[in-house]
DNA sequence: GGTTAATTGTTTCCTGGTTGACAATTCACT
DNA sequence: AGTGAATTGTCAACCAGGAAACAATTAACC
């Protein structure tokens, strides 16, 4: 069988293991989030509706998790069958502003704990230190 | 609009670096891939065959790049219509070795050289040595 | 040796996501 | 004011991947 020869790349070695750890944390997450009838991006919307404070348009919502807009509508249309967020009119009618309700931001009151343990869980290999380094490291791939 | 008070967790802010840095580098890998009608992961198989130096199967590819073995049967469907890939029979009649072509080694090496400068491209925000301590902590992340 | 269990690859169906077309609306510019 | 460009959300069509059922084969074990 022919076999071309691979310089060692470092470089190259690290976006594999970057790329494994990332599929390897969504297929965990999708897992986790399974059991509420969820996927982890639906919840990502949830955490970003929280942590904006205010209803905010579903295109921003989509540039915030790096989403496509279809993508956003049907994600909205579960969270919205499930009472956990409310489509809003507003000035511009084009737009449709994304509002947490009560149920919704029940909800994630009612699994934070499981799901931050579940993160120090994942993160456990490493200590408090590697963890800070990792997420600086990470902050400036991201730049 | 209802907020729900979230403490301040460095682990799920790595995670969710560690998921969004991941999730970037597979989109820009399968848009770099598509140039020539294939996805990461089919050039995946690409390697793992080349490195592996001899043919194997369809389900030990599958166990090295973490896909079902449906997926790879699609994978290897492609691979093998682009002749980069050959299915051989083999002395257990259930397992099929997938070896590498001499035109599938071709596209390699002919590859290569632009698939390691993106590579190094993407770590460009790292030093070296950041780079490789990122590397160690990956490693110990994937135990 | 014969029966039961496990393994391998394929097929079918489903799911989450993207792209591109579309309608409604708003903006920009004269 | 009015026309052409941009923006927003939705829908249809498509694609990569996973789970489960299946056929073919091999292993295990009495």
């Amino acid at each position: 069988m022919p076999k071309v020869k691979i310089p060692n790349n470092s470089a190259e070695q690290a976006l594999l293991k970057l790329m494994r750890a990332g599929d390897r944390l969504w297929r965990a997450s999708d897992e986790r989030f399974g059991q509420w009838g969820l996927t982890d991006n639906h919840y990502n919307v949830l955490r970003i509706l929280n942590g904006a404070g205010e209803p905010i348009s579903q295109i921003e919502i989509g540039r915030r998790m790096l989403s496509s807009r279809a993508n956003v509508t049907k994600l909205i249309d579960l969270l919205e069958k499930k009472k956990y967020v409310k489509r809003l009119a507003c000035g511009d009618r084009r737009v449709k502003l994304i509002e947490l309700s009560e149920t919704g931001a029940q909800f994630i009151e009612g699994t934070l704990k499981q799901i931050l343990e579940a993160a120090e869980n994942s993160l456990k290999p490493l200590t408090k230190a590697e963890q800070k380094g990792l997420s600086e490291l990470l902050d400036k791939l991201l730049h």
